[in-house]
DNA sequence: GGGGCAAGTGAGCGTACACTTACCGGGACT
DNA sequence: AGTCCCGGTAAGTGTACGCTCACTTGCCCC
């Protein structure tokens, strides 16, 4: 195939390798399949990469940066607090079609565990992840939108759980899954429980402005 | 080895693939490695199981039946549907000591999607675990420990998700994970946000033994 | 236009794995 | 006592996979 910089190759190669390692995981996609999807012979993979799982754990790498970049650019427009923290749980990159493919990459390693090294990229993913995450409750909270009766870091590994489990099981394809017989999906229910109804946020809209003066302050949730 | 009857032996390679698919993976764990632990020879396997899949496969459905027995005979002895959701959230099969290390076959499975045998024993299994959450979770609404704002359904998906995304989590061993600082845990918090403070559970309490008298709101139990 | 160098290839090597073949032996019934 | 079922074994077979070796091709700069 054609000659390509080592950079652009070595990108497409991680593309590649991204599409095969989500579909098959990581035992059962094959170097040589790798290599054929992207057009060249297997020795070019190790010329960039020292081994199969040296690939795998860049591309984990590079999935978690770009999931995080995307999010980020998606609350970027978003001063208000509560509307950031509702393209947070709409954005789930587990779920939008963009990142679910991609992310379906994290999954996978999860299932990897019994390498140290894979274990190492993993966690520290999450890490990142939860770190994020509970920054932007911190500043729902600050702004009253979510109540204070929970931390933000508690919140946060919840609405990471529920990310999570969202989407292993969302490749399943299991008719009804994650909403009920009206409808309403689970996303809308998670909004609804941090952030309350419309009114509530109206009024904490309120809140907010007037308190852009004084302190701190909450709001209550209950199932 | 010692010669064993069929069942028995049956049983017993079940159990050792059990642990070896679990610690593994599906990919991972060889039929040598199975058949050495299990101190048999691997003919042995393919007197029981036509296939490593077939067993895997074997494997899913069991581990998902003993999940859900384990669960209700934790429930059983509670007729008290508060205390019945209570005990649902804090024996997730994912968590206990006993189910953890079972269940992660099942998260393993879900990896290997890409098979429709597995993914069909998998979307089983998940669809017979959501059907008897969300029959728990009804109990609880008509006794009024539960708020009716959510359906029976879409609650049980999350409290699924909850559990799964903890399950895929836990064994990454992530300091402070699914807790925070001052040590609340994840399961505190959805007992909260699902049964409320004390004061209103003894308030639904009372409702609900009045109402006993009137009708008969009681126990649930699913195939 | 030719030297140097990075990108690329064809053809394997060793190994590990799922699965099989051909045979052994203990014990329960006739 | 014989036989035959059935749980067990030793020793493979074919194949697929991760990875490498020895070599070629095209681009850039002088």
């Amino acid at each position: 195939m054609s000659r390509l910089p080592a950079t652009e190759r070595r990108k497409q190669l991680l593309d590649t390798a991204a599409r095969l390692f989500a579909e098959r995981g990581y035992a059962r996609a094959t170097t040589a399949e790798i290599a054929r999807a992207a057009q060249v012979t297997e020795p070019i993979i190790y010329r960039h990469f020292s081994s199969k799982k040296e690939l795998f754990i860049a591309l984990i790498n590079r999935t978690g940066e770009e999931t995080l970049r995307l999010w980020k650019q998606q609350l970027h427009k978003a001063p208000d607090p509560a509307e950031r923290l509702r393209r947070l749980i709409g954005a789930n990159p587990l779920v939008s079609n963009r990142g679910r493919g991609a992310y379906r990459v994290i999954v996978q390693a999860m299932t990897e565990i019994s390498d140290p090294d894979i274990l190492a990229a993993l966690a520290h993913h999450i890490r990142v992840l939860h770190e994020f995450v509970a920054g932007e409750v911190v500043a729902a909270q600050e702004a009253g939108f979510v109540s204070e009766r929970f931390s933000a870091s508690i919140t946060a590994w919840m609405l990471l759980h529920l990310g999570l489990g969202y989407g292993v099981l969302a490749p399943l394809d299991i008719p009804g899954h994650a909403q009920d017989e009206s409808g309403v999906r689970v996303r809308e229910v998670i909004e609804q429980l941090m952030l309350g109804d419309s009114t509530r946020q109206a009024e904490n809209l309120r809140k907010h402005a007037r308190r852009a003066a004084e302190d701190r302050g909450d709001a209550e949730d209950a199932a």
